[in-house]
DNA sequence: CCATTCCGACTACGCATGTAAACCTTTTAT
DNA sequence: ATAAAAGGTTTACATGCGTAGTCGGAATGG
């Protein structure tokens, strides 16, 4: 097996991905329709928006297509692909590649709630068979 | 509430990460015997080891005791504090703060051995109780 | 005692990141 | 048509991080 990147490029960081996740949510979007949604939640002014929508252009986790004289910005990578990874990346640095220490971790710290426990029961019984 | 932060400074890094690591293994240590082990595993110069563990030092994260006119590191959070942590901000971020969706996307990547299976589910049934 | 060695502290440096201003071109409104 | 607005590109800059070299003092060996 190679890389398990699927954009060519770099790795997404923090504030990237806060630019991502408004795109996921809702695909073919302008820098503008970005900023408004990304700057409700972080603080942000137009400029970081845009800085943040070149890298993520440049490091192939977005593209673009051309509206007009305009810029229709939406994902090359799926969601679940980085959400995996970077899961991944966490149980591997963190708990040897495990995932139960991982849940046991969780469970420890009171971060399930009754729904977590009552939907991961039921994906246990889901792959037990 | 104020800041969910253990050390009262800055947040470690994945190399001052590495460093912990094998603090936590085996706590009174000196910077030479923290080299040995993490030189064996990432390929860094003693310099390297040294700035990581003043940089954990000035962060709150290790403490010294002076032995002789060496320096012996021990961590002064607990590991389980900081994987904590970390596991909390990778659900936070990427799963809206529930487990039921990390475990699920766990699930699909197959990264769930038989034997975590196992383990989460004895969990599960012991957290019902 | 003097040279070598060991060690912690300080300095260095390039790259990523967070955050943003300046600039240039094109469109739109007056 | 001309000024203003909109939008993408370039440049900027401070901080953090990964990685490492240098310095100065203490210990140790001869």
């Amino acid at each position: 097996m190679a890389k398990r990147n699927d954009a060519p490029g770099d790795r997404i960081s923090e504030a990237e991905h806060a630019v991502m996740e408004v795109l996921w949510e809702n695909s073919p979007m302008s820098a503008s329709d970005v900023c408004d949604r990304v700057c409700a939640q972080r603080d942000w002014s137009m400029p970081t928006v845009k800085t943040l929508l070149s890298r993520l252009v440049s490091k192939g986790a977005l593209g673009t297509e051309p509206l007009g004289r305009k810029f229709l910005y939406h994902p090359l990578i799926e969601r679940s692909d980085y959400v995996g990874t970077e899961s991944r990346r966490l149980v591997d640095r963190l708990f040897g590649g495990r995932a139960a220490p991982l849940f046991a971790q969780l469970a420890e710290n009171e971060a399930l709630s009754d729904k977590d426990l009552d939907e991961i029961e039921a994906l246990l019984r889901e792959m037990r068979r």
